[in-house]
DNA sequence: AACTCTAGCAACCGCCTTTCA
DNA sequence: CTGAAAGGCGGTTGCTAGAGT
């Protein structure tokens, strides 16, 4: 972490010496991030950090908005699962951390490598250090070509069955392709049906629910529409936040109209603590939250986009979804 | 209580790629 | 086509909090 009061001085050509602020950000700065982000969306990050009244370099606010205040951050420590898909992703994927972390919904790369660099292997090298003390580990995981085996363990491993990765990603990817056009929405939906997926609740309520055991998370959660086991589409649900009560739950079912928008829906503010400091008055529109405004349909999200088609074009050992 | 050690993680740095004039 | 600016990404740093001594 950085110290909040470090400054650097720079020249801008319409303003002259500017300074801008490093370190950590303070409760204002992130209020007044996510108020412009809330309002106005994405757009250029020096535009940004300007017009929000930011000393802050553009970079800086992309990686604060990226890594902190987006709303669809899911908070708490990663679950076995995650682990597992992080492990099985990065067999495949490398230091790849951007694209890893495009496969687990809610999750950012810098969490994702800093969890790798702090606790994953940290745990290859206790085992590493084990399988050479101990002669009963030389059997066929030792020379297994996978380094899953040799991280988390191979009983972990294995116990992690294709079906069960098949549905995370699966899962995973609900909330992401659905951004990308109504089509593949539908195809989505069609691989949730017999999963359950809307079943009792939808998949990001179910996120969150799930959720709970890593302790309150302050922030809603943005999911997006698709078609349930009736071919009825469901609309997006904008997560309350955990004992907040802070933000009405939006949600619905809307027939028939496959290319209604589906975040066209307001979500009323209840409470002005919005963030763990946040304050906003008034109503939110999903879209505005979400960032994807105009980009509706068949446009890519900007923020938290997926491309699931990409990976499972190219990577083999992912052959579960069937575009 | 004071000190040391360490895990976790926020944020910066620097490089590469992409976009745009 | 080219250079500058912006965006994106992986690597790294260094602060904080909690555990251990």
């Amino acid at each position: 972490m950085r110290k909040p009061e470090q400054t650097t001085a720079i020249t801008n050509s319409n303003k002259g010496i500017m300074k801008l602020r490093k370190g950590l950000w303070s409760p204002e700065e992130d209020d007044k991030l996510m108020i412009y982000m809330l309002r106005n969306g994405q757009g250029c990050w020096t535009d940004i950090a300007r017009n929000a009244g930011l000393q802050r370099c553009g970079k800086s606010c992309r990686l604060r908005w990226i890594n902190y205040l987006r709303p669809d951050l899911k908070r708490g420590a990663f679950s076995p699962q995650e682990e597992q898909l992080i492990v099985h992703l990065h067999s495949i994927l490398g230091n790849r951390w951007s694209q890893i972390a495009a496969r687990l919904p809610g999750r950012t790369d810098n969490e994702i490598k800093n969890f790798w660099n702090s606790t994953i292997k940290k745990r290859l090298k206790a085992n590493n250090s084990v399988s050479k003390t101990s002669p009963n580990n030389s059997t066929d995981h030792e020379t297994s070509s996978d380094p899953c085996r040799d991280i988390i363990g191979v009983d972990m491993f294995i116990s992690m069955q294709d079906h069960e990765l098949k549905a995370m990603c699966m899962e995973s990817s609900f909330t992401s392709t659905t951004t990308t056009s109504s089509s593949s929405m539908h195809n989505n939906s069609m691989l949730m049906n017999g999963h359950d997926h809307f079943g009792l609740l939808p998949p990001v309520l179910q996120n969150n629910k799930n959720n709970e055991a890593n302790g309150p998370s302050n922030l809603f959660n943005v999911g997006m529409g698709g078609y349930n086991d009736c071919g009825v589409f469901e609309v997006p649900y904008m997560m309350g936040m955990m004992g907040n009560d802070d933000i009405t739950l939006g949600s619905g079912v809307m027939d028939g109209d496959v290319n209604a928008n589906p975040t066209n829906y307001m979500v009323e503010k209840k409470s002005t603590n919005f963030n763990h400091h946040f304050n906003v008055d008034g109503k939110v529109k999903v879209e505005e939250v979400v960032g994807f405004e105009n980009h509706w349909p068949g446009e890519s999200l900007k923020m938290g986009e997926w491309d699931l088609e990409g990976l499972f074009a190219t990577i083999p050992s992912l052959p579960y979804l069937d575009f």
